[in-house]
DNA sequence: AGCACGCCGACT
DNA sequence: GTCGGCGTGCTC
């Protein structure tokens, strides 16, 4: 008789503690197989990382597999050797990087255990062939493919290159209007035509349906052959798109940074488009860039990375003048319309009426009268930025986060006072809760109240407000942005959320109020950020018709970044804003890691991240590394919670990572006896 | 992170 | 009497 032999299973589980863990089972199982386990009290669904002879653990503590979910064939090799690029990088358990990237019903245990469980989510998936989207109408006419210009046909001739040589990395650098995406789509027919598959990552997918859109007509002939990937799709819809990636039935991938880590059996390039945009970086659970693992992905598939952007983030344009990625410019517009005209409009001695220039509103009226469009660009929801006492200066703040609270206009003509921190909202009181007196007045203003002037001051126009109060219920961006297609509207009020991707025919105005509150942030990234931004936004001027012009309210207009701006000096800007990073020590000069420390009491906060300080100091001896004081956040408390933050920061990556690598193990059982929770972000985007 | 267990205040 | 507050301890 024969005694069942057992092997052990080293197991990836969705917790926040290091390594893996050990189950037993009678055979080994396929490294990238799903299993699932118990785990304490509950079921979960775990990755087998590798079958080992022993276990790490005391024998007597190991549990059996509850069952071997075959239902897909295992996590291909590069799949996981991303992910354990991933969780090294970012100094994370394996499970925390592996299963979050899985469509929620394949890591949810209900869905094999459950009554309802059916086979398990994929052959339930199977049985559903329909697709979440109509197929392209045979009757619709087929898209006129556009004749390049010199310019994008060299700038493709380079790209061509790249494809031949098989991998590397390349920055297509083009104004808006240059015609990138048309390069891209060049570039991914002829991969698609070999056989392989295409990523396309953009920043938010919700945004940009006519992308989406240009794709199925220029690149299917079958609407399977289209996956699209992104957050708002539903549990279901997303696994399926994720199947039919997964067994190659779909050729093309358009996602957003969650499609990164779809396994892709013959993946054969990747496109990050507008590569600096900061939605690429994941702000909460793991912090990571989809752009840095886009990269190292194609690195380690010896596939082209084509990163494309009018404005690339500095790190990416230092490894292009580095020659590390490949330069591709396109600074002209494609059909030879001027670049709009960039004004800035000193408004240290104008009269302002409404936050408005006479000039901007001049010209708001000017382009009333010919009949085109005008975009008031202001990053500033709401209608008040605050409330104010008069009589004592009370002004309206969040009884949770220090932070004030946004008077905001509701249906029915009432007022909240809301924090855009923790949601939190609160009717207006009639009186100051101070002193008593009735006069409390809104201070500053935000797009609600932009638009409610811009109704009095021009009674005959036609105003669009379109921001993430505009458009919380689902479709209702889409319904907005047709309006404004359909030229049923003459002013469009915004927030950044028009800046990016649409294209409006018709807009020949962008004013800009407030631009200088990016402009005094803190963080070192401000100006980099404000000038990409006001770049998108004046993009949006002028596509299809000349004479466009964007007026820049401003306070500071010798500031280096305005005076870029009105330039269109995108190279100038990133020379001077590399320059004062290199004498700072900043990125992409150094590298950074941020570890953050949250409490009920801020001196807990601080005093757990300095013990963290005493405790690194001996570690960083003689490497560069170095240690900054920790301090509060800039917003110390939100919900409660206060928040205080420790920057690290080293010329060389290798050397701070090794001391993460040493720090951070002892951290947990260093925070006990504080009552603080603790997180560490590398490559932090804001500081 | 869950999800227990465990030991003190206001309710059917 | 017990429902439930969240402190602390463990999970292969």
């Amino acid at each position: 008789m024969t005694v069942a032999s057992s092997v052990y299973l080293a197991v990836a589980l969705d917790v926040p503690l290091p390594g893996l863990f050990d189950y037993r089972h009678e055979v080994p199982v396929a490294a990238g197989t799903r299993v699932l386990v118990t785990f304490g009290r509950r079921k979960m669904v775990g990755i087998v990382w590798e079958t080992r002879e022993h276990p790490q653990v005391a024998e007597d503590r190991v549990r059996a597999i509850e069952a071997v979910l075959d239902d897909l064939p295992p996590l291909p090799e590069d799949w996981r050797q991303l992910a354990a690029f991933a969780a090294r990088y970012y100094h994370r358990p394996l499970g925390e990087v592996m299963l979050p990237a899985l469509p929620p019903p394949l890591r949810r245990p209900a869905a094999y255990t459950g009554a309802r469980s059916a086979g398990g989510p994929v052959s339930r998936a199977d049985r559903r062939p329909g697709l979440s989207r109509a197929p392209v109408d045979p009757a619709e006419a087929p898209m006129v493919v556009p004749s390049l210009t010199v310019q994008q046909q060299q700038a493709l001739d380079t790209l061509d290159g790249l494809l031949d040589r098989g991998q590397g990395v390349a920055l297509l650098h083009g104004v808006t209007g240059s015609g990138k995406t048309e390069l891209y789509l060049r570039l991914a027919k002829r991969v698609l035509d070999a056989g392989r598959q295409v990523m396309i990552l953009v920043p938010e997918i919700n945004l940009t349906p006519q992308f989406e859109h240009i794709v199925r007509q220029r690149l299917c002939q079958q609407p399977q052959e289209l996956a699209v990937l992104h957050s708002r799709l539903s549990d279901g819809e997303r696994l399926r798109a994720w199947l039919r990636v997964l067994r190659g039935e779909a050729t093309l991938l358009l996602g957003t940074r969650l499609a990164l880590m779809t396994p892709m059996p013959r993946l054969g390039l990747i496109v990050v488009d507008e590569e600096h945009d900061a939605s690429y970086k994941q702000q909460d659970g793991l912090r990571y860039s989809a752009r840095d693992l886009a990269i190292w992905r194609g690195h380690d598939q010896k596939i082209p990375v084509v990163l494309g952007s009018a404005t690339p983030s500095l790190e990416t344009w230092r490894r292009a003048q580095a020659h590390d990625y490949l330069l591709v410019s396109l600074p002209d517009r494609v059909q030879a319309q001027a670049l709009p005209e960039i004004v800035l409009v000193d408004t240290r001695r104008a009269q302002l009426e409404q936050g408005f220039t006479p000039q901007l509103l001049q010209a708001l009226e000017a382009r009333l009268e010919r009949g085109e469009q005008s975009l008031v660009f202001l990053n500033r929801r709401g209608y008040a930025p605050v409330l104010r006492c008069l009589s004592c200066g009370w002004v309206s703040q969040c009884t949770r986060c220090t932070a004030h609270t946004v008077l905001h206009r509701v249906s029915g003509g009432r007022a909240l006072l809301q924090c855009h921190h923790c949601g939190e909202a609160h009717p207006v009181p009639r009186a100051c809760p101070d002193c008593g007196d009735q006069d409390l007045q809104p201070m500053g203003r935000g797009t609600q109240r932009v638009e409610e002037f811009l109704a009095e001051r021009f009674p005959a126009a036609r105003i669009i407000r379109i921001d993430a109060d505009a458009t919380r219920r689902k479709g209702s961006a889409q319904a907005l942005f047709a309006q404004v297609h359909a030229g049923q509207a003459d002013i469009l009020v915004g927030t950044q959320m028009v800046a990016k991707g649409h294209d409006f025919a018709g807009l020949g105005l962008v004013g800009v109020l407030n631009a200088d509150a990016m402009l005094f942030a803190q963080d070192f990234r401000a100006p980099e950020r404000l000038f990409a931004q006001l770049m998108q936004v004046a993009g949006r001027a002028g596509r299809r018709a000349g004479g466009a012009q964007v007026l820049v309210q401003t306070d500071y207009p010798e500031q280096t970044v305005y005076q870029a701006l009105c330039r269109h000096d995108y190279n100038g800007f990133a020379t001077a804003m590399l320059a004062e990073r290199e004498d700072l020590g900043l990125p992409p000069f150094s590298c950074q890691a941020l570890i953050t420390a949250q409490a009920t009491q801020l001196a807990d906060a601080l005093a757990f991240l300095r013990a963290v300080r005493a405790w690194a100091q001996p570690l960083t001896e003689g490497t560069g590394v170095q240690l900054y004081d920790a301090v509060p956040l800039r917003v110390v408390r939100v919900a409660r919670i206060e928040r205080a933050q420790l920057l690290i920061e080293s010329p060389r990556r290798g050397a701070l990572h090794g001391v993460l690598q040493a720090l951070l193990p002892q951290l947990d059982a260093l925070a006990q006896g504080w009552p603080v929770r603790w997180a560490v972000e590398i490559d932090p985007q804001e500081i």
